[in-house]
DNA sequence: TTTTTGTTCTATACATTATAGAACAGTTTT
DNA sequence: AAAACTGTTCTATAATGTATAGAACAAAAA
């Protein structure tokens, strides 16, 4: 289930493609499934039709689902395949700043690890 | 070595606060340290002494300076000191968005681990 | 044929970011 | 004591990002 917040500091377009990567994530939602239209989205979230346009936009650039023009939005991510050289440095840095944050914070990398591993754990469990 | 990107999408006061945070975990700015007068660092930069303000106030919020109205700003930040449940809280929070977009890319576990510790090495070396 | 699709365009409203200048009241330096 | 420096506060402007809205288009699907 998708769920967004009007009163979050993230933006909606936002919430909405981490939504969406985490249904992929936790298998409610599977490679050659089909998104939504963008109108029928925007009218069960009850935000405007450009907004999740913009999301599916982004997970395309991210190359996560593929739009085909005047068609649809089909899922191609693969969560088995490996991660392009190109993908794993664009995470690197944006993982960086948060990681920094931790570090100043007085975590250890052992402690980060565990971080993850938790935080692995919520997405998966939704 | 502080250095900002003016063009970077990343905004201004944003990428001052990581360096200041990288500088502390490299160690060349410790604990009691003195950081530089709004003005003085913002006339080093070239920008604006407001957006300087607002990466101390930033920095403050986080619990990484001491602000002493019409003083100066202290590094207060303890490597070593327990991180609180409440930061731990907020940085799963933080780190949610990218360990979802990991994993959607294809990655594992052990490999998020890797690229943790990588970017642990990208920041201790400067 | 009608409906639905993503796309494109213009438009408006609001928040964030960044800069700028001025003034204030304490602190430090000279 | 005087001068310089400090963070703070205020108003102001410009550019950008976010979100909504409505309309029209051409292609695909029902």
């Amino acid at each position: 289930m998708i769920t967004i917040d009007p009163n979050s500091d993230v933006p909606l377009y936002m919430q909405l493609r981490t939504q969406i990567m985490e249904a992929i994530v936790r298998g409610d939602l599977s490679n050659g499934d089909t998104l939504p239209s963008v109108r029928a989205l925007a009218g069960d979230l009850g935000v405007n039709m450009h907004t999740v346009n913009k999301s599916y936009h982004e997970l395309e650039l991210k190359e996560i689902i593929e739009i085909v023009p005047k068609k649809g939005a089909v899922i191609i991510a693969n969560k088995n395949k490996d991660i392009s050289k190109n993908r794993l440095e664009t995470l690197s840095e944006e993982f960086r700043p948060f990681v920094v944050e931790a570090l100043v914070s007085g975590m250890k990398e052992k402690e980060l690890h565990e971080l993850v591993t938790n935080v692995i754990k919520k997405i998966q469990e939704g």
